[in-house]
DNA sequence: TTCTAATATGATATATATTCTAAATAAAAT
DNA sequence: ATTTTATTTAGAATATATATCATATTAGAA
C-alpha cells in the first residue's frame, strides 16, 4: 500500500501520511483547516503549506478531489468513484449519493458542443436533523 | 420595472442601476471582481463594499443566483429559472445547460433523509473551441 | 417641494482562505 | 553512508470576502 504511493513518485512522509491516515475512508468532506487541526495533534510543527501541498499533489494523481460544494471554501473527498452530494441548507451538513440509476440517464455528449467528460451534481435540502426545528 | 425593485424595499442608486444593468441578461457568470472592473468605468469611486453589498441584497431577495462552481471565487447569475452548467476543463468558460427533461427525472424527495428543495448539475467537459488543441 | 427615516456609499479595517518563498530537513536512490 | 531530490516549515504575501462607521443619498410622507 505504502508501495503503491512510492511506485507513483510520493514520498511518503510522517506528515503526509498523518494526511492519508485521516483521509482514509473520511465520508466528512472536509476542508483543509479540518486536516490541518486533526493532523497537528500528532505533529505541532504541521503547517498549512504541508496540508495544501499534500492535497494538491493528491489531487494532481487522482487520489482525491477537490469538491466545489461550499461556496467558502475547498472540501477534499478521497471517494473517487463517481458519486453526488447533498448539503443541508440549514446545518451545511454535506452527505454522500451514489450516482445511481436515478441519476444515471444524462447525456454524454453534445451539450452545447461540449464532449462531456464527467458531471456532479449538489442536491440542496433539509436534512432530518434539521426538520423541524424552527428556522 | 424599476418600481418592481423599489417595491421590493431595494432602493435604486446610481451604482446599483450600474450593476444591475451589468447582470441584466448576462450570461457570463460574473465575478463580483468582473463587475466591480465594469462598473468603475462609470462610476470612478465605486467600491468593491457596494458590489458586494448589493450583489448579497440581490441574493437575499432571490434575484441572483450565486453559483458555486468555481473553486477560487463565488459567481453570479442573474438567470435565477434552475438550470445548470458546463465547464470546459481547458479554458474555464462557463455555459447553461437548461433544465430540460433530460436531466428533470431527478428523485425530488428521499435522498437519505433530506427534503429536496433543489439541485444542480455541473458537467464537466472540453468545448468546441479547445477541442483538437493539443492540451 | 421639503422633511425625515431608512438605507446606501466609500474608505478603511478585519477575517478567512490560499499561495509563495527560502532555508532546513528528510526520503529514496546510489 | 553519501548524494540527490523532494518535502517541510514558518512566515510573509496575496486573494477573496465581510464588517464598521461617518457621511451622503433615497423614497416616501407631510
Amino acid at each position: 500500500m505504502m508501495k503503491e504511493y512510492r511506485n507513483i513518485g510520493f514520498k511518503l512522509t510522517p506528515q503526509r501520511l498523518a494526511i492519508l491516515d485521516h483521509l482514509q475512508g473520511n465520508k466528512s468532506h472536509p476542508t483543509a483547516e479540518d486536516i490541518y487541526r486533526s493532523v497537528l495533534k500528532k505533529f505541532p510543527t504541521m503547517s498549512f503549506a504541508t496540508v495544501y501541498n499534500t492535497l494538491e499533489t493528491l489531487k494532481r494523481k487522482g487520489l482525491i478531489l477537490e469538491l466545489t460544494i461550499d461556496p467558502d471554501k475547498k472540501r477534499f473527498d478521497p471517494d473517487i468513484l463517481q458519486h453526488h452530494h447533498i448539503i443541508c441548507i440549514r446545518c451545511g451538513k454535506v452527505g454522500d449519493v451514489p450516482d445511481n440509476q436515478s441519476v444515471l440517464n444524462m447525456p454524454k455528449i453534445g451539450i452545447r458542443g461540449f464532449k462531456i467528460t464527467k458531471w456532479h451534481i449538489d442536491f440542496h435540502g433539509i436534512c432530518k436533523e434539521c426538520e423541524g426545528k424552527d428556522n
